[in-house]
DNA sequence: CAATAATATGATTATATGATTATATTATCA
DNA sequence: TGATAATATAATCATATAATCATATTATTG
Protein backbone atom coordinates (compact mmCIF):
# COMPACT_ATOMS: atom_id res chain seq x y z
CA UNK A 1 0.00 0.00 0.00
CA UNK A 2 2.52 2.06 1.28
CA UNK A 3 4.67 1.50 -2.26
CA UNK A 4 1.77 2.39 -4.22
CA UNK A 5 1.17 5.65 -2.61
CA UNK A 6 4.62 6.35 -3.39
CA UNK A 7 4.34 5.79 -7.19
CA UNK A 8 0.55 7.45 -7.20
CA UNK A 9 2.67 10.69 -5.15
CA UNK A 10 5.34 10.96 -7.33
CA UNK A 11 3.59 10.54 -10.73
CA UNK A 12 0.89 13.15 -9.27
CA UNK A 13 3.27 15.97 -10.20
CA UNK A 14 3.65 17.53 -13.81
CA UNK A 15 7.12 17.79 -14.07
CA UNK A 16 8.01 14.43 -12.47
CA UNK A 17 5.62 12.98 -14.85
CA UNK A 18 7.07 14.27 -17.67
CA UNK A 19 10.27 13.39 -17.17
CA UNK A 20 9.55 9.70 -16.10
CA UNK A 21 7.46 9.66 -19.48
CA UNK A 22 11.12 11.27 -21.00
CA UNK A 23 13.08 8.54 -19.63
CA UNK A 24 10.74 5.45 -20.72
CA UNK A 25 11.85 6.77 -23.65
CA UNK A 26 15.62 6.46 -23.16
CA UNK A 27 18.17 7.20 -20.53
CA UNK A 28 18.81 11.13 -19.75
CA UNK A 29 20.77 13.37 -17.76
CA UNK A 30 20.05 15.91 -15.82
CA UNK A 31 21.40 18.55 -18.28
CA UNK A 32 19.37 17.02 -21.05
CA UNK A 33 16.71 17.18 -19.07
CA UNK A 34 17.27 20.97 -18.02
CA UNK A 35 17.90 21.32 -21.81
CA UNK A 36 14.28 19.81 -23.22
CA UNK A 37 12.11 20.65 -20.21
CA UNK A 38 13.40 24.35 -19.69
CA UNK A 39 13.89 24.12 -16.34
CA UNK A 40 15.91 25.10 -13.31
CA UNK A 41 18.13 21.80 -12.74
CA UNK A 42 18.33 22.25 -9.56
CA UNK A 43 14.00 21.94 -10.24
CA UNK A 44 15.22 18.76 -12.09
CA UNK A 45 17.48 17.25 -9.90
CA UNK A 46 14.93 17.76 -6.86
CA UNK A 47 12.34 16.06 -8.75
CA UNK A 48 14.19 13.34 -9.80
CA UNK A 49 14.73 12.43 -6.35
CA UNK A 50 11.56 11.73 -5.87
CA UNK A 51 10.88 9.91 -8.70
CA UNK A 52 14.02 7.75 -7.32
CA UNK A 53 12.89 7.70 -3.14
CA UNK A 54 9.63 6.09 -5.00
CA UNK A 55 11.84 3.62 -6.90
CA UNK A 56 10.75 4.43 -10.04
CA UNK A 57 13.97 5.36 -11.71
CA UNK A 58 17.78 4.43 -11.42
CA UNK A 59 20.95 6.22 -12.38
CA UNK A 60 24.78 5.35 -12.54
CA UNK A 61 27.35 7.77 -13.19
CA UNK A 62 29.21 7.91 -16.58
CA UNK A 63 32.28 10.42 -16.64
CA UNK A 64 30.92 14.00 -15.68
CA UNK A 65 27.39 12.98 -16.25
CA UNK A 66 24.63 10.63 -14.01
CA UNK A 67 22.52 9.16 -16.36
CA UNK A 68 19.19 8.05 -15.15
CA UNK A 69 16.77 5.55 -16.27
CA UNK A 70 13.63 3.81 -15.54
CA UNK A 71 14.00 1.27 -13.05
CA UNK A 72 13.06 -1.82 -14.98
CA UNK A 73 11.09 -4.00 -12.04
CA UNK A 74 8.84 -0.87 -11.81
CA UNK A 75 8.54 -0.63 -15.04
CA UNK A 76 6.98 -4.14 -15.58
CA UNK A 77 4.70 -3.44 -12.39
CA UNK A 78 1.05 -3.20 -13.59
CA UNK A 79 0.06 -0.16 -12.64
CA UNK A 80 3.05 1.43 -15.10
CA UNK A 81 2.28 -0.89 -17.40
CA UNK A 82 -1.13 -0.04 -17.54
CA UNK A 83 -0.46 3.84 -17.73
CA UNK A 84 2.70 3.94 -20.43
CA UNK A 85 -0.73 2.48 -22.62
CA UNK A 86 -2.82 5.57 -21.31
CA UNK A 87 -0.61 8.26 -21.75
CA UNK A 88 1.87 9.69 -24.35
CA UNK A 89 4.32 11.96 -23.88
CA UNK A 90 3.41 15.96 -24.66
CA UNK A 91 4.19 16.94 -27.89
CA UNK A 92 6.06 19.68 -26.79
CA UNK A 93 8.40 17.09 -25.02
CA UNK A 94 9.04 14.64 -27.99
CA UNK A 95 9.70 17.51 -30.16
CA UNK A 96 12.85 18.56 -27.51
CA UNK A 97 13.85 15.06 -26.70
CA UNK A 98 14.46 14.76 -30.50
CA UNK A 99 15.99 17.67 -30.84
CA UNK A 100 18.05 16.60 -27.88
CA UNK A 101 18.91 13.38 -29.86
CA UNK A 102 20.12 15.23 -32.81
CA UNK A 103 21.91 17.85 -31.44
CA UNK A 104 23.79 15.51 -28.97
CA UNK A 105 23.54 17.81 -26.03
CA UNK A 106 25.90 15.50 -23.70
CA UNK A 107 28.52 14.24 -25.87
CA UNK A 108 28.94 17.69 -27.48
CA UNK A 109 31.10 17.85 -24.41
CA UNK A 110 33.15 15.16 -24.06
CA UNK B 1 -2.18 14.22 -18.53
CA UNK B 2 -3.97 16.35 -16.26
CA UNK B 3 -6.40 14.02 -16.02
CA UNK B 4 -3.87 11.04 -15.10
CA UNK B 5 -2.32 13.56 -12.56
CA UNK B 6 -5.78 14.08 -11.08
CA UNK B 7 -5.95 10.36 -10.44
CA UNK B 8 -2.94 9.85 -9.29
CA UNK B 9 -3.02 12.80 -7.06
CA UNK B 10 -6.73 11.54 -5.64
CA UNK B 11 -5.37 7.78 -5.00
CA UNK B 12 -1.92 8.87 -3.27
CA UNK B 13 -3.56 9.49 -0.53
CA UNK B 14 -4.11 6.33 1.91
CA UNK B 15 -7.65 7.52 3.00
CA UNK B 16 -8.91 8.02 -0.09
CA UNK B 17 -6.91 5.07 -1.64
CA UNK B 18 -9.16 2.56 0.98
CA UNK B 19 -12.02 4.59 0.06
CA UNK B 20 -11.98 3.79 -3.56
CA UNK B 21 -10.69 -0.07 -2.56
CA UNK B 22 -13.46 -0.90 -0.55
CA UNK B 23 -15.74 1.00 -3.33
CA UNK B 24 -14.25 -1.64 -5.86
CA UNK B 25 -16.25 -4.42 -3.06
CA UNK B 26 -19.33 -3.20 -3.98
CA UNK B 27 -21.33 0.09 -3.00
CA UNK B 28 -21.16 1.52 0.19
CA UNK B 29 -22.86 5.02 1.79
CA UNK B 30 -20.69 7.39 3.84
CA UNK B 31 -22.06 6.27 7.37
CA UNK B 32 -20.75 2.62 6.20
CA UNK B 33 -17.13 4.02 5.42
CA UNK B 34 -17.48 5.65 8.37
CA UNK B 35 -18.25 2.60 10.18
CA UNK B 36 -15.77 0.38 8.30
CA UNK B 37 -12.78 3.33 8.42
CA UNK B 38 -13.90 4.50 12.17
CA UNK B 39 -13.11 8.11 10.30
CA UNK B 40 -15.40 11.42 10.90
CA UNK B 41 -17.61 11.95 8.75
CA UNK B 42 -16.84 14.99 7.23
CA UNK B 43 -13.05 13.10 6.70
CA UNK B 44 -15.29 10.66 4.56
CA UNK B 45 -16.95 13.28 2.79
CA UNK B 46 -14.13 15.11 2.00
CA UNK B 47 -11.96 13.15 0.34
CA UNK B 48 -14.82 11.05 -1.22
CA UNK B 49 -15.58 14.79 -2.93
CA UNK B 50 -11.94 14.25 -4.10
CA UNK B 51 -12.27 11.40 -5.64
CA UNK B 52 -15.42 12.07 -7.25
CA UNK B 53 -13.57 15.33 -8.86
CA UNK B 54 -11.13 12.77 -10.29
CA UNK B 55 -14.21 11.23 -12.08
CA UNK B 56 -13.10 7.86 -9.78
CA UNK B 57 -16.50 7.77 -7.89
CA UNK B 58 -20.16 8.23 -8.98
CA UNK B 59 -23.27 8.59 -6.64
CA UNK B 60 -26.85 8.07 -6.47
CA UNK B 61 -29.24 9.14 -3.66
CA UNK B 62 -31.36 6.45 -2.29
CA UNK B 63 -34.20 8.04 0.29
CA UNK B 64 -31.79 9.28 2.92
CA UNK B 65 -28.99 7.93 2.08
CA UNK B 66 -25.95 9.20 -0.99
CA UNK B 67 -24.99 5.62 -2.30
CA UNK B 68 -20.81 5.68 -3.82
CA UNK B 69 -19.88 3.49 -6.47
CA UNK B 70 -16.70 3.31 -8.01
CA UNK B 71 -17.56 4.72 -12.05
CA UNK B 72 -17.75 2.08 -14.67
CA UNK B 73 -15.68 4.50 -16.98
CA UNK B 74 -12.06 4.74 -15.33
CA UNK B 75 -12.67 1.61 -13.45
CA UNK B 76 -11.86 0.34 -17.27
CA UNK B 77 -8.98 2.85 -17.67
CA UNK B 78 -6.03 0.76 -18.00
CA UNK B 79 -4.38 2.58 -15.24
CA UNK B 80 -6.88 1.30 -12.86
CA UNK B 81 -7.32 -2.23 -14.14
CA UNK B 82 -3.37 -2.37 -13.51
CA UNK B 83 -3.58 -1.35 -9.97
CA UNK B 84 -6.24 -3.38 -9.36
CA UNK B 85 -4.42 -6.02 -9.80
CA UNK B 86 -1.08 -4.41 -8.12
CA UNK B 87 -2.90 -3.39 -4.97
CA UNK B 88 -5.45 -5.81 -2.22
CA UNK B 89 -8.16 -4.59 0.76
CA UNK B 90 -5.81 -4.20 3.77
CA UNK B 91 -6.84 -7.08 5.74
CA UNK B 92 -8.57 -4.71 7.91
CA UNK B 93 -11.00 -3.25 5.90
CA UNK B 94 -11.89 -6.63 4.30
CA UNK B 95 -12.44 -7.97 7.78
CA UNK B 96 -14.46 -4.41 8.66
CA UNK B 97 -16.38 -4.86 5.32
CA UNK B 98 -17.78 -7.86 5.32
CA UNK B 99 -19.02 -6.96 9.59
CA UNK B 100 -20.36 -3.93 8.11
CA UNK B 101 -22.45 -6.12 5.18
CA UNK B 102 -23.22 -8.95 7.89
CA UNK B 103 -25.02 -6.45 10.15
CA UNK B 104 -26.46 -4.55 7.32
CA UNK B 105 -25.81 -1.03 9.17
CA UNK B 106 -27.25 1.03 6.56
CA UNK B 107 -30.54 -1.07 6.37
CA UNK B 108 -31.06 -1.13 9.84
CA UNK B 109 -32.49 1.96 10.30
CA UNK B 110 -34.75 2.08 7.14
C1' DC C 1 -44.41 20.50 10.42
C1' DA C 2 -40.89 19.66 14.01
C1' DA C 3 -37.28 16.51 15.11
C1' DT C 4 -33.89 13.68 13.50
C1' DA C 5 -30.75 11.17 10.33
C1' DA C 6 -27.42 11.32 6.58
C1' DT C 7 -24.45 13.94 4.17
C1' DA C 8 -22.18 18.17 2.39
C1' DT C 9 -19.84 22.35 2.90
C1' DG C 10 -17.09 26.20 4.85
C1' DA C 11 -13.59 27.94 7.94
C1' DT C 12 -9.54 27.20 10.36
C1' DT C 13 -5.19 25.32 11.45
C1' DA C 14 -1.25 22.47 11.09
C1' DT C 15 1.58 20.20 7.96
C1' DA C 16 3.39 18.95 3.39
C1' DT C 17 5.00 20.16 -0.95
C1' DG C 18 7.10 22.66 -4.94
C1' DA C 19 9.96 26.23 -6.61
C1' DT C 20 13.84 28.98 -6.05
C1' DT C 21 18.28 30.57 -4.55
C1' DA C 22 22.57 29.66 -2.88
C1' DT C 23 26.05 26.47 -1.83
C1' DA C 24 28.39 21.88 -1.75
C1' DT C 25 30.16 17.78 -3.98
C1' DT C 26 32.34 15.10 -7.49
C1' DA C 27 34.63 14.44 -11.76
C1' DT C 28 37.17 16.18 -15.70
C1' DC C 29 40.57 18.63 -18.06
C1' DA C 30 43.95 22.18 -19.05
C1' DT D 1 46.39 21.32 -9.01
C1' DG D 2 43.14 24.95 -10.01
C1' DA D 3 39.25 26.00 -12.93
C1' DT D 4 35.17 24.40 -14.65
C1' DA D 5 31.20 21.31 -15.65
C1' DA D 6 27.51 18.39 -13.92
C1' DT D 7 24.78 17.36 -10.31
C1' DA D 8 23.18 17.23 -5.44
C1' DT D 9 21.79 19.25 -1.30
C1' DA D 10 20.21 22.72 2.13
C1' DA D 11 17.51 26.63 3.39
C1' DT D 12 13.75 29.46 2.55
C1' DC D 13 9.29 30.84 1.16
C1' DA D 14 4.86 30.58 -0.85
C1' DT D 15 1.19 27.60 -1.76
C1' DA D 16 -1.48 23.30 -1.37
C1' DT D 17 -3.42 19.80 1.30
C1' DA D 18 -5.48 17.04 5.16
C1' DA D 19 -7.88 16.96 9.32
C1' DT D 20 -11.09 18.89 12.35
C1' DC D 21 -14.87 21.57 14.03
C1' DA D 22 -18.99 23.87 13.28
C1' DT D 23 -22.80 24.62 10.46
C1' DA D 24 -25.90 23.95 6.40
C1' DT D 25 -28.69 21.07 3.43
C1' DT D 26 -31.81 17.45 2.20
C1' DA D 27 -34.78 13.70 3.16
C1' DT D 28 -37.47 10.93 6.37
C1' DT D 29 -40.54 9.94 9.94
C1' DG D 30 -43.59 10.56 13.82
Amino acid sequence: METVIKIFKALSDETRLRIYLLLLQGELCVCELVNILNMEQSRISHSIRILKEAGLVDNRREGKWIIYTVNPETENNRIIQGFKNELELPEQDLKYINKCRKEKIREKFK
